[in-house]
DNA sequence: GTCTATATACAGATAGAC
DNA sequence: GTCTATCTGTATATAGAC
């Protein structure tokens, strides 16, 4: 497997690759030079044009690395009711995003500032918070067709609720310092603010 | 109150200002250079340090000047119940930062990014937040105390959920080409969602 | 006050030795 | 593959004429 001149090229790729994500992560693009990234990773400048290319396309590599954990595993929705499955996905994102707070936080930032957004980078990403904001929707809306959620619930508005709300949440989560309550706290208010709505027992 | 050489002095000075507030909240600090300042404000950049000395002084004083049309105007709650003045606060904040989209969205990352943050200028800002939501707490603490709502409420936590599915939602809306619902749709069901939870009748 | 011309630093990128 | 040395562009900032 490895090479037969040099015994760590691979590795030098690598180290390039992580070093970059996470100074792209923690910096910017534009606030951060390949300067940087050569001394922080310890390779010269050249050796980063050798596998790179260019700036831009170092960008790119080290953003689809920062992709790969993004997946949420669901596994445990199934033995639970309608209210409990939903709950069971709020939490599941509240800790996918707690366990990528760093990427995250950077994702956000770039959309919201709408520069050096690849589009693949950003394709992923919505993708992932659309189909999650589908399961619930279809949980709301199998909920309704079952008589445990009232008539008066709009599936697509209702999801697209929560989430908003969840994002809110952790976005005050991101300003930490100067918003007091803990996300956690936050999570389980949000619970019992949104869920109890939708049941068909009251309105 | 005209200079005596010069008549006008303090318009190149605004011009400046003005352009330089535009093009840092449209790229960022980094993205923006100085020659750009001075060409789209059709001076020499030279000018532009005579004024503002540093690049860092004159970031500083454009983001004084964003923040100078920062202000809420709370006037029309007298003659509305509790509800009726938190739905009001809701439309409020919305509106505000409907008619401030490009400046709050630039904070918004500023402070995500957590580069270039004027101590002053993030305190203004969270502290505007902070009386926003103070105010919806103080109101829900009076309705409860007034027995409109009822004792399961937690005024700070519960103000502090409203803010969180605003700011949610008003987020979305920044991203908007991914995420489909309307922010006046939103809006409209944030208050039907969340402000029934606070009244005494049920639960 | 406002300009042109320049100093200085560092960015992204290339050439070529090893 | 990895390096040193260098090119070229552009950034912030200054000097000095008018």
């Amino acid at each position: 497997m490895g090479n037969p001149e040099s015994g760590d090229a691979v590795e030098a790729r690598e180290k390039i690759l992580e070093t970059a994500a996470r100074l792209f992560a923690e910096h910017g693009y534009e606030n951060t030079s390949i300067s940087q990234v050569a001394r922080a990773a310890q390779v010269s400048k050249a050796l980063i044009f050798w596998y790179f290319d260019t700036k831009e396309k170092l960008y790119r590599s080290a953003l689809r690395k920062t992709l790969e954990p993004y997946i949420i595993a669901i596994d445990d929705l199934d033995g639970r009711d309608e209210q409990g499955q939903i709950e069971r996905l709020i939490e599941l994102f509240a800790e996918f995003v707690n366990e990528n707070v760093y990427s995250v936080r950077f994702f956000l930032s770039m959309v919201l500032q709408g520069e050096h957004q690849p589009d693949d980078v950003i394709r992923r990403v919505s993708e992932l918070y659309r189909v999650f904001r589908n399961l619930i929707a279809d949980i709301i809306a199998g909920g309704q067709s079952r008589g445990v959620f009232g008539q008066h619930c709009n599936p697509q508005l209702d999801a697209a609720m929560i989430m908003a709300a969840l994002d809110g949440v952790l976005v005050q989560n991101f300003l930490s310092t100067e918003f007091v309550h803990d996300a956690g706290e936050m999570i389980a208010h949000l619970k019992a603010s949104l869920l109890p709505r939708l049941l068909r027992a009251d309105h």
